[in-house]
DNA sequence: CTGAAAGCGCTAACAA
DNA sequence: TTGTTAGCGCTTTCAG
C-alpha cells in the first residue's frame, strides 16, 4: 500500500500539498496538482481511513444496532440503511443485540472505541439518561424512544385502529388480538390502538387480548388454545409472523380463513403474500424509514440542522385475502 | 474520552508501562500492574481501537459482502457471521453487492482503507486473480469458487440428486426443474444434480427446464406457463423463493399440491415453513456455514493453520407436506 | 522491571 | 502557493 509519502516524493512536492489535493483544501498550483493527481494514480494511492480518523475523529463509519437480522422485518431495514450509508461513504457496522441491554452496551462502547461516527438504534430498555452519556449522535429507529432523540417511526397506534376497524368492516364482531411483548413499546401501541378502536366500537372484551412474544410458533399454540375457549371470528395479529401462526392455527382446527375467522397482520413484511390465503396486513413503510433515519443521522453527524426531528411515517391497509369476506357493514 | 496518557498520569507511571499491562506483554510490577488498572477504571479507559489499528495495521473489524441481506437466504448466515466474530472481539462491516462486480470491487477498496483484518465473500463474478490482487485474507461463502481460497459451501449437487429422487420416489415422473440463474455457481450446481438423477431414472426431458432467476414472482409466471403446455406431477425449485412461486401458480391454477403436483425447494429457509401446505425441501445448514467461515477467516488472520481448507457440508431432505402423497415405488 | 523516544499515515497550523 | 512541524493515541524497540 502507498503511503501519502510516496506520493509526495514521486511528485516531487511536501505531504502536506498532497494532503492539500487530497481534501481539496487549501492553495495548489494547478500544475502541482496536475503531477500530484498524476502521482496518487501510478501509485494506486488511497489514503488511509484509519490514520485520517485517528486525526479526525471520524471514521466515516456507523453502527446499526438492531434486535435481530433474522427476523424478517430487520432486513429491508438494514438495507434501506446501509444502501444510503453508502451513498454518503459512510460504511455501516451491523449489530445484533437480541434485544439484550447488556450487548447493546458493549456495542456502544466498541462502536466508540472505533470513532464511529453516529449509531442508528431500535431498542427499548436503554434509558435516554443512559444514552446521553455516550456522546455520539443517535438516531432511533422503529421504537419511539425519548423526545430529545431524533426518531423514525411508523403510525403504530393507527394503524391498529385501522386493522382492527377493517375486520369490524368485513363483519368481524368477535375479534382477537395477539399482543406483542409487551416490553416493545411498539407492541404497547398497537394493543392500544386496537382496544382503542375496540372500545369505540363498543366490542370491547379483556379475554379476546390473546398474549404473543412476536414469534410465529407460540402466537400459534396461543391462537389454538384460545379457539376451543370462545369463538372468535377475526384475528388481528401484532405482527405478521404471528399473523403466520393465527392462520396455521385455525387451518389446523379445520376453520376456514378468511370464512369462519378474518385475520390481518402487522408489517408488511414480503412474507405476507407467499402464504395461502395471502395476508391482509399493515403495512409500515420499512425501507422508507431506514432511509430517512440514515439520512438524518448524516444530518447531525455534518452537522446541519434537521429541520424535522421525529418523523411518523403513515401505514397502509394491505387488505388481501385473509380478510376478505362477508358484506362491508 | 481518557487516553492512555491519562491513565499513565495518574497511576504514575509511564505510558509504555500503561501499554503494557494493556496488552500483557513485557514484565511489569504487580504493585504497579494494581495501580494501573485502577486508573483504568476509575478514568473509565477504553483504548482508541483506531490509533491502534493505525499502528498494528489491523482493525478487529472484518467485511462481510452478501449479495443482498434482503434475501432471505442470507440473514441467518450473516447472523452467524456476526455471532462468531463477536465472540472473538470482531466487529463486522455489512455490503450488500447485489452481485454486482462494481460494488465488490468499491467495497474491497473502502474495507482496505480500514485496515479491515479480513474478508467473507459471497459472489460469482470475480475472478481469483483479482481476488489475488486484494491482499487480504479471504474466505469464500456459499458458492464455491476457486481452489486456492479457503470456502465453505454445502453440497448443491448432492441436494439436487436428493431432492429429485425424492420426487421420483414420491412417484413423480414428469418432474421439472426451475433453474436459478446461470451465472450463480451454485444454480449450475443444482441443475446438474437434477440432470444427473434424471437421466439415471431415465425421464429426462430438456423441455422440463424452467428458466428462473432466484424470484418468486418470475417462478410462478414461468410455472404459470410451463403448466399450461404439457402435464407436470412434480417440481424441483432452485430454491425455496421459487418453489413458493410455484406453489402458488400451481393453486392458482387449480390443481392441488401435492396430489396433482408435489414440490420441493431448495435452502431451507423458515419461509418454507410458513406456507399451506408446508414446503418440502433440502435443508442446507445456514447457521452452521456462516459460523464455519467466520471460525476460518479468524484462523486465517491470527496465521495459525487451517487443518482443512474446503468445507462442503451436508444438506438434508425435509420432506413435508408439499410432497406427502401417493405410495413409495 | 521501567522510561524515553520514534513512528504508524494523515492533517492543520504556522511560516516562508 | 508551498514546506516545516507538531501531534492524533497507541505500540515497540532500546536504554537504563
Amino acid at each position: 500500500m502507498a503511503t501519502i509519502r510516496d506520493v509526495a516524493k514521486r511528485a516531487g512536492v511536501s505531504v502536506a500539498t498532497v494532503s492539500r489535493v487530497l481534501n481539496q483544501n487549501g492553495y495548489v498550483n494547478e500544475e502541482t496538482e496536475k503531477r500530484v493527481r498524476q502521482a496518487m494514480k501510478e501509485l494506486n494511492y488511497k489514503p488511509s481511513e484509519v490514520a485520517r480518523a485517528l486525526f479526525k475523529k471520524t471514521s466515516k463509519t456507523v453502527g446499526l444496532i438492531v434486535p435481530d437480522i433474522t427476523n424478517p422485518f430487520f432486513p429491508e431495514l438494514v438495507r434501506a440503511v446501509e444502501d444510503v450509508m453508502n451513498i454518503y461513504d459512510y460504511t455501516v457496522i451491523l449489530c445484533n443485540s437480541d434485544e439484550k441491554v447488556e450487548k447493546e452496551r458493549e456495542y456502544i462502547e466498541v462502536l466508540k472505541q472505533k470513532y464511529v461516527d453516529g449509531v442508528i438504534l431500535t431498542t427499548n430498555q436503554l434509558t435516554p439518561d443512559e444514552v446521553d452519556e455516550w456522546d455520539v449522535p443517535i438516531v432511533v429507529l422503529d421504537r419511539p424512544f425519548h423526545e430529545r432523540y431524533p426518531s423514525v417511526v411508523a403510525d403504530n397506534y393507527g394503524g391498529a385502529r385501522l386493522a382492527t376497524r377493517h375486520l369490524y368492516e368485513m363483519g368481524c364482531r368477535r375479534i382477537a388480538h395477539i399482543q406483542g411483548p409487551m416490553h416493545v413499546v411498539n407492541a404497547v401501541e398497537r394493543f392500544r390502538g386496537y382496544q382503542d378502536e375496540m372500545m369505540e366500537l363498543g366490542i370491547w372484551e379483556q379475554r379476546l387480548v390473546i398474549q404473543g412474544n412476536y414469534q410465529l410458533k407460540q402466537a400459534k399454540e396461543a391462537v389454538m388454545a384460545a379457539l376451543t375457549d370462545h369463538e372468535i371470528d377475526g384475528i388481528f395479529a401484532g405482527n405478521d409472523a404471528m399473523a403466520v401462526g393465527a392462520l396455521k392455527a385455525v387451518q389446523q382446527c379445520g376453520l376456514r380463513v378468511p370464512d369462519d375467522i378474518a385475520i390481518i397482520g402487522y408489517d408488511g413484511i414480503p412474507l405476507t403474500e407467499m402464504t395461502t390465503p395471502e395476508l391482509s396486513t399493515v403495512s409500515q413503510p420499512i425501507y422508507e424509514m431506514g432511509a430517512i433515519a440514515a439520512r438524518i443521522l448524516i444530518k447531525q453527524i455534518e452537522g446541519k440542522p434537521l429541520e424535522k426531528i421525529h418523523y411518523q411515517l403513515p401505514v397502509q391497509l394491505m387488505v388481501r385475502q385473509s380478510t376478505s369476506r362477508r358484506e362491508q357493514t
